[in-house]
DNA sequence: TCCTAAAATTAGGCTTATCTAATATACCGG
DNA sequence: CCGGTATATTAGATAAGCCTAATTTTAGGA
C-alpha cells in the first residue's frame, strides 16, 4: 500500500529531503547520501536513517551504498512543494514588496504550512503564472511545468542579464574550467561584449570579466532575464 | 535568565499552549490542566508537562494542583501569535476571497510559519487594521491591544446582530439560565424586538427565540456586528 | 591484486511531544 | 472529620528527527 493510499500527510522535514532530492536528480544520476547531507546542512547518519523511512513510505527507491530516486508518487510531492514555493515568491514579490533576492528564507517556512486551497487562491489573484520571479517556472496542480528554454551563452546579445542554468558537455576538464572562472548553474552573468565572425563572449561574472571562446560559449547553457522573457 | 534573555525560538506547540491559556484566563482565575488539555485535544498528562517546561521556561506560573497563568513574557508571547492570527484572518479575508468563518483553520496554521517581517508587511498592506473579520482587536506590534466597546443585550435595537461576549455576573443562578438558553460567549444573536418601558428583549440563539427580561439582558454584554463598527 | 581513503551505514543516545496506566491530591457531602 | 469522586501528577513507553562514534562498503592507485 503506498503512502499516498494510506493518506498519509507529510512532515516538513519529509517534504524538505523530497525537494532536496528533487533538485539533486535533475542532474540525471541519482541523488548521494552526502549530497542531501550537504544540501540541508544535516549529517550523513540523519539523511540514511531518514532515506530508509522514505523508502519504507514507497516515496524513493534506495540502492544501498549507491544513490536514491524518486518514485513517482515522491516526484509529485516534491513538484507540489516547487508549486508552493514559486507561487509563495511570486506572490510575496508581486503583492507584499519583497525583493526577488529576500523572498527565499520566507517562502521556505511558509511552503510547509499553507493549504492547497490558499496556493490556489494567491495563484488565481496572480493570473495563474507559468513563472516566478527568478524565472523558473511554477508547475500546475497536476504537476507539469514548462519548458524553459536555455539559450547558449554564445547567442546572447551584448548587454543582456542571465542566469547560468547547464553546462553542456561532461568533459571534466572543461567542467572544471568553467566552474573556475564563475560560470557555474545559478550563477548571475552579464554579457559584455560579443566579438564578430565566431569570435569570443566577454562576459562579467562576480565582478570579474572574462572572455569565453565561441566554442566553448556555446556549451554554456542560459536563461535569459526579464526584457526577454521566456513565457513570451 | 529568561527565555527571552536566551533568545529561544517558540516551537508551535508551545504558541498553541500559550494562546490556549491566553484564552482560558481571560476569565479572570487560573486556567486548569483539564481546560487547557480540552481546548486543545490532548491528554490531562500530556498538559502536564508542557505545563512543567513552560515553567521552566519563564513563560508561566504553576502552582501544582490549581492551575497555571501566564508571566508578563508569556502574554507577550500569546499576544503576538493573537496579533498574527488576526492579521492573517484579516488579510485572507480582505485579500484573498476567503468568508469570515472559513479562515480560522488556515491562520491556525499560518500563524506558526509566518516571520514578523510579513505580518507586518499584511498589516500595512492592509492600512494596520485595529480590528479583525470578527469584529475582535487586533493586538499591535508592541502587544497593546483596542479596548473593545461592549454593548448590554437590553441597549442593542431591534433588527441588530451581535456576538455575546461576556455575562456580567458572577451569580451562578443566572449563569447557568443564560447557558441554557444559549447565551454564552461567543454565541451569535439577532435582536428581533425590543419592548417599551424597560420590557423583556426577544433575541434569536442558534435558531430559537428566547425572551429575556430587562435585568438579565442588561448583564449580557454584546459585541455588535458590522454597520455598528466598533472601530468607529 | 591489494590497500587505503572516501562515502555510507549501523549503533547508540538525546530532545520534544505525545500517549496510557498508576498514583497522589483536593474538595464536598454527610 | 472522613471518605469518595474528580482532578492532577508521576511513571514509563513510543515516534520523529537529529547527533557522534564506530563500522562497513566502495573504488581508485600502486
Amino acid at each position: 500500500m503506498t503512502a499516498a493510499l494510506r493518506n498519509e500527510v507529510l512532515t516538513p522535514s519529509v517534504e524538505d529531503y523530497l525537494k532536496a532530492i528533487y533538485h539533486l536528480s535533475r542532474a540525471g544520476h541519482p541523488a548521494t547520501t552526502s549530497d542531501i547531507a550537504q544540501h540541508l546542512d544535516l549529517s550523513a547518519p540523519s539523511v540514511s536513517g531518514m532515506v530508509k523511512r522514505l523508502a519504507d513510505q514507497g516515496l524513493l527507491e534506495h540502492v544501498p551504498y549507491k544513490g536514491v530516486e524518486l518514485t513517482p508518487e515522491g516526484r509529485r510531492a516534491a513538484l507540489r512543494m516547487l508549486r508552493r514555493h514559486r507561487i509563495i515568491e511570486t506572490y510575496l514579490v508581486d503583492r507584499l514588496g519583497y525583493t526577488w533576492d529576500s523572498v527565499h528564507h520566507e517562502a521556505e517556512r511558509l511552503e510547509h504550512a499553507v493549504s492547497d486551497a490558499l496556493i490556489d487562491r494567491m495563484a488565481a489573484a496572480l493570473g495563474n503564472p507559468g513563472f516566478d520571479p527568478h524565472g523558473d517556472p511554477i508547475p500546475g496542480p497536476d504537476g507539469s511545468m514548462a519548458e524553459v528554454i536555455y539559450t547558449p551563452l554564445s547567442d546572447l546579445p551584448a548587454g543582456e542579464s542571465a542566469v547560468v542554468r547547464r553546462a553542456d558537455t561532461s568533459d571534466a576538464e572543461r567542467l572544471r574550467y568553467l566552474a573556475e572562472i564563475g560560470l557555474v548553474p545559478g550563477a548571475g552573468i552579464q554579457v559584455v561584449a560579443r566579438h564578430p565572425f565566431s569570435g569570443p563572449v566577454t562576459v562579467r561574472v562576480e565582478g570579474a570579466e572574462r572572455v569565453v571562446g565561441h566554442a566553448l560559449a556555446g556549451q554554456v547553457l542560459c536563461q535569459r532575464q526579464r526584457g526577454a522573457d521566456p513565457r513570451a
